[in-house]
DNA sequence: TGCCGAACCTGAAAGC
DNA sequence: TGCTTTCAGGTTCGGC
């Protein structure tokens, strides 16, 4: 499924592919993937056609594209080229569990669960059709106003230095991958909240990005208990957790980076590329790696938390004294 | 106000 | 073989 990694694959394949174009037409194949754009299916096609892609930016799981209408309005205190005016409102996108956005050429059969479809002025003979493809429907995507952030701007992959961001990801806050992260204000965070570590990582309120996969990941790379209480976290062990956070999305990122096929902006929700490097998610039965390279055998586990698999060792990841389940 | 669980959704896999 | 049930999980929303 889409995690932080393909997202950000996702963005960058955007931004190669589609950032410059004119969006021509959009056509709404299935109304329940644009549910978020509150006037309806066709205030969202006219609000896009005609409009100019900026940029493509991302913080956690939201990915979006800043819009130009055409008018020129002197931008050029924005850093945007004065000949596409200020952004106002932008395409954003949410690919849920299995949203895919996909560059195609027009000759391509439709997929079976093809949703939105936009069509791109030509350019450089690239493809012609940027399509939204969602089989759970947990996705989509709306045309939202950029709103101004106090918080230094966007500041995730492709930020281009607006301090604007769409009003319906305002609230999330920044992914550990993002440069302007805090350790110090997420271990504050943590520490004001009364919790369990693994409900607070999925709060995409106190740390965006993060999804069950990398959750079970990280806590056992850093040796945390899924259920250990925020408020008892110290310090060291927030900084320890938070890099190993940024180390297994790294190694993500750099495989999902090489099963980017230059015709397409691909998500296709394999686990595969990553599967090979996972330690504990999905693993359960199979011999922690970590202990078999100390010299013991402790085997992964399966329990049920928040209505989710969680995986974990329980000899590197004990149940702490007054856990939080 | 903060926390928590249900609901949304579809297809694959498992069970009968 | 075919039907039914279970499972997967990111986000939002309502209840406590």
């Amino acid at each position: 499924m889409p995690e932080l990694p393909e997202v950000e694959v996702v963005r960058r394949g955007l931004e190669t592919w589609v950032v410059g174009r004119r969006i021509e037409s959009a056509q709404v194949l299935d109304p329940r993937s644009v549910r978020r754009h509150a006037l309806g299916p066709e205030d969202f096609s006219g609000q896009l056609e005609g409009a100019v892609v900026l940029a493509a930016v991302r913080r956690g799981k939201f990915l979006w594209l800043p819009l130009a209408d055409g008018a020129d309005d002197g931008g050029a205190s924005t850093g945007f080229p004065r000949s596409v005016g200020v952004p106002h409102t932008a395409l954003m996108a949410h690919l849920g569990m299995s949203g895919q956005l996909l560059i195609e050429d027009e000759d391509q059969p439709d997929e079976k669960h093809l949703k939105v479809r936009l069509r791109l002025a030509e350019a450089h003979g690239l493809p012609p059709e940027l399509r939204f493809v969602d089989q759970r429907i947990f996705g989509g995507l709306a045309v939202v106003p950029l709103v101004p952030t106090d918080d230094g701007g966007p500041g995730g992959s492709g930020s281009v230095l607006l301090p604007l961001i769409p009003r319906e990801a305002a609230h999330i806050a920044r992914d550990p991958l993002d440069p302007l992260f805090s350790v110090e204000a997420f271990h504050a965070r943590l520490r004001g909240r009364r919790t369990g570590l693994k409900r607070a990582l999925l709060d995409q309120q106190l740390v965006s990005g993060i999804g069950n996969i990398y959750a079970d990941e990280a806590l056992w790379a850093a040796r945390l208990h899924y259920a250990r209480p925020t408020d008892t976290l110290t310090r060291p062990e927030a900084a320890r957790l938070v890099r190993a956070i940024v180390e297994v999305m790294e190694r993500a990122l750099d495989a999902g980076g090489t099963s980017f096929d230059s015709l397409y902006v691909n998500v296709n929700g394999a686990s595969g590329y990553f599967d090979r490097s996972l330690a504990a998610y999905g693993q359960a039965g199979r011999a922690c790696p970590r202990c078999a390279a100390e010299g013991r055998t402790s085997i992964i586990v399966r329990e049920s938390f928040m209505n989710r698999s969680s995986y974990r060792c329980p000899h590197c990841q004990r149940i702490p004294r007054n856990a939080r389940w």
